[in-house]
DNA sequence: CTGTTAGCGCATTCAC
DNA sequence: GTGAATGCGCTAACAG
């Protein structure tokens, strides 16, 4: 069988094949009982428009080129979810690559996307290659960067600032009457974020007159087991640290493991914190004090704005997504 | 700035198109002198071909779709990101849809990926629509089915025998002296291999002359909070249980968390199986006891599978990414 | 409101 | 080894 074309279509309404594909892109004035026609020739021949005759034809297509970082992080498959809600309903399809952090894999992931010559580009934070910066400027295309918004973007950014995130941190574990406080993360050379809510919980620190008593790194990325094994070293270490910030939520829920294990009561003898507010913070025998960083909506924003206008606006746009302290019982 | 196209990179390697197109492809002979001229100005002009172009005019593209139920469950993620492994190094793209366990919702993104004139699509579990199984049948593309190999496949079939997996979750809870075993569950009209895995596991009591003695299921997707509240009815409506199988490892975490709080030491009083291998799992202070799933090898291989051959083989093929029990310490 | 005319940028025949 | 011609299926002007 072979595949039906706009002529097929054309020919069985006896139409042109222009009138054809006005009624499918819903463009120009039609003649109600013309539209009518067409649209049952289609049925009848179960016509499916071949997207890269139009992509090439309009030099424009109906793709939504996004680049993730990580796909192992739970955070950008919710990212990506809400990408996906944002594009519900539309015909816009996601064509995705995935960088591990490298910005040289961002840029020739977003050189081989915008061979397709996709309607947008989603990425994330602020760091691009001078080359991807040209591609993404060169290109006629829309460019959100997601997560953060502590830079001037491109085009719009959607997301959170990190640094708020880590001052807010501070400020809760000092009102709760945490003074001891130490720090366990993961390796953030390639996290930027991650470094900038270090940063935030410094000043926040420091705004009350205090600083880390503690802190240890584990040298590569987040998990639940580093979490668990950096708590370890950071007690073991310097046992009169009174409560943790946990680079996020995967380290933290570690860290309670840990607690779990060596009979550490959570949060009496030691407070914890995490970033993120995912589930499995939240069905700890003690819900996870954390902040709650609302990924989806950050990915469901990014393409409505996007969507929004086939145009860049003059000024780069950004929209503070937000974020919100949840108290739980571990801090 | 215009973006570069053949015929740009030919005139100023002074060659014909069709040359330069014969370069970048790598097909039919080419003297290495005008490899060379045409591969320089290639790169002096910063040509990308535009991949619209190419799937037109060879009526097949880079493309590879990729159908998944849901992003929700960090175990299509993981399938994804061994899909983007064996997709590293090549030119092919993956375009995702994500289903939400809908039939009507695959057919849709099926036809709109088809669309694209894809090389290979995707897609998970063995059911499908008339319709969708209709265009795969017509579209000259390769099909891999993820993750269940209990059917009969449209063209390769990637994944574990999800019976199996039950069968010998039974087997392991009777080896290790459990008599009084529960089941608690997720909804899985939508989710086959669960429904699979339960009818494994009724087999492999019913071998050892035993039967599931009490069972709850969550009305809705599984979660670990599904499964602490499943598992808290379970106990609360049936005491003498000593083991207890879950739909999966979400399904075991959450339960476990129901144990710690309300102090039911594991596995003395209560064992505990679950399904997957997630991380999540062995980082509790007793190590789940489950199975391992492999899913981001299923994602690997079905890629690298896909990629040998542009045709179906003549028979459909079954790849059985195979299954183990972690013995972990809850049972 | 509808039809006509031209490409979009590339791959695929064929020649030579 | 290389070039010339043709068309993939559609959209974008412009008429009328």
């Amino acid at each position: 069988m072979q595949t039906a074309t706009l002529a097929h279509v054309a020919r069985l309404a006896a139409v042109s094949e222009n009138t054809v594909s006005r009624v499918i892109r819903n463009k120009g004035p039609i003649a109600e009982e013309t539209r009518r026609r067409v649209l049952a020739a289609i049925e009848q021949l179960g016509y499916l428009p071949n997207r890269a005759a139009g992509a090439l034809a309009s030099s424009s297509s109906l793709i939504i080129g996004v680049l993730l970082p990580s796909l192992s992080n739970i955070v950008f498959p919710e990212v990506l979810r809400g990408i996906h809600a944002g594009l519900a309903d539309t015909l816009y399809q996601p064509m995705i690559g995935v960088t591990d952090y490298d910005l040289d894999q961002e840029q020739r992931l977003l050189a081989s996307l915008l061979a397709w010559q996709p309607a947008a580009i989603i990425t994330t934070g602020f760091e691009h290659t001078q080359a991807s910066r040209r591609m993404l400027a060169n290109a006629r295309v829309r460019v959100a960067e997601l997560m953060d918004i502590d830079a001037r973007p491109i085009d719009v950014a959607v997301g959170l600032s990190h640094r708020s995130a880590g001052v807010a941190t501070a400020r809760h574990l000092v009102s709760r009457g945490y003074r001891r406080i130490g720090y366990v993360g993961h390796d953030w050379t390639a996290d930027r974020r991650a470094a900038l809510r270090y940063e935030g919980l410094c000043q926040g620190l420091q705004e009350a007159g205090l600083s880390l008593v503690a802190e240890q790194r584990f040298d590569g990325p987040s998990s639940t087991l580093a979490g668990r094994d950096t708590l370890a070293r950071l007690v073991e270490g310097d046992a009169s640290v009174d409560a943790v910030a946990f680079s996020n939520d995967d380290m933290a829920v570690g860290g309670f493991m840990h607690c779990l294990a060596a009979g550490i009561a959570v949060p009496g003898r030691l407070a914890l914190f995490g970033f993120n507010g995912l589930e499995i913070g939240q069905v700890l025998p003690k819900p996870l004090a954390t902040i709650r960083s609302n990924r989806f909506l950050i990915g469901r924003v990014a393409v409505e704005k996007l969507l929004e206008s086939g145009e860049r606006s003059a000024e780069p746009q950004v929209i503070d997504t937000g974020f919100e302290i949840v108290a739980g019982a571990t801090a």
